[in-house]
DNA sequence: CTTTTCGCATACCATCGGTATGCGAAGGTA
DNA sequence: TACCTTCGCATACCGATGGTATGCGAAAAG
């Protein structure tokens, strides 16, 4: 069997992103070495450095791949609805189970800012999630919906409501009613936002 | 100028503190050695490791002292409005000010998670602030100026929504009009949990 | 068949957080 | 005062870590 150096090429490092993700998610990014990532993926640290800039940019490569995922899965939740505020809602909803996998949290949302700088993270955030959050939002400001105002403060506002509640909702105690208490809270305070009729 | 012991030994672990948070709120965690901050603060890592079990213990007194700060300022935003409701909206309001300092957000909100582990890091924020904010919020619930459920949920909401609005404000290009825009937005989010008379 | 490219391994280094031990002055006791 | 104990901190040292410089061998190019 023999490949060919561009099929290798994306073959280790798809690896790498792969045994990156697994052991930041479980152990986080600060107890993870760069020795362990290349013997479980079977390679060296020349490999590693071949293909990313150093330990922050394998885990940039992860998140993005992470945050496509959840981007993914919110996208389709959407449109599985009809009426633009079921969308809103649906997608809201669907994050928040998203990123419930524990996987998922470490990542994005503890590790992300903090290895990557907040700046960064929000841009990577910005692409995948919180733009589609975003321009909901402005439609249904420029419908009447919503009230009217600038659309991006209340973006974050939205988003880092979510963003914590998921990191809530994956504490050791928590409960499968929880879920549905934080999710019913989420849709409370999004209905408060709609002008009143 | 003889000091006693423990006025010495006070001495030494303020100023210990007091660095790791300069420090630290500079140039983040990862990127503070301990070198460098013994020898700002003009003792060894003998000292450090007298008065702290590491790194991350000293970070967390660091951590503890800022939340400290930004609890007492909330808090007496807050116990200058008279009416319930605008204790609340004073006390976000002075959170979002209070957590506007680059000094505060960086430890705070960005590598306190990170470092502590989030569980962790929730248990200093909720006793230092988040409480407040979940009392208020308890209060509302059963004198009915907010519709009934549970408020722990809805706590998180709110505490991750003003956390991550913090963050944005402290984006490179912020202006002084996305502080008022925020602010704003926020208090659109809290009345609109108002039941509607 | 020769040459170049390049994906990756090997060997090495500076620095890091952490630990074990020693010392000297403050505090207690007579 | 003389002695002993306590303890706050300094010194010296260690393994492990992220990062780099260089070498090699097979695939691609000619």
């Amino acid at each position: 069997m023999t490949r060919t150096r561009a099929e290798q090429r994306e073959a280790t490092r798809r690896t790498l992103v792969a045994v990156g993700r697994r052991l930041f998610s479980d152990k986080g990014y600060a107890a993870v070495g760069l020795a362990e990532i290349v013997r479980e993926a079977g390679v060296t640290k020349g490999a590693l450095y071949h293909h990313f800039d150093g330990k922050a940019a394998l885990f940039r490569a992860v998140l993005e791949e992470v945050q496509q995922e959840v981007a993914t899965r919110v996208a389709a939740a959407a449109d599985a609805e009809g009426d633009p505020w079921d969308q809103l809602k649906a997608g809201c909803a669907a994050f928040v189970r998203a990123a419930a996998d524990p996987e998922v949290q470490r990542i994005m949302l503890v590790d992300g800012p903090a290895v990557l700088g907040w700046n960064e993270w929000r841009a990577i955030d910005e692409a995948a999630s919180a733009r589609h959050l975003a321009e909901a939002l402005t439609a249904f400001a420029e419908t009447g919906t919503i009230m009217p105002g600038p659309v991006a403060p209340l973006t974050r506002l939205l988003s880092g409501a979510m963003n914590e509640a998921v990191l809530w909702l994956a504490r050791p105690e928590s409960g499968p009613d929880d879920l549905d208490a934080t999710l019913a809270a989420l849709s409370r305070l999004l209905e408060g936002l709609r002008v009143r009729t």
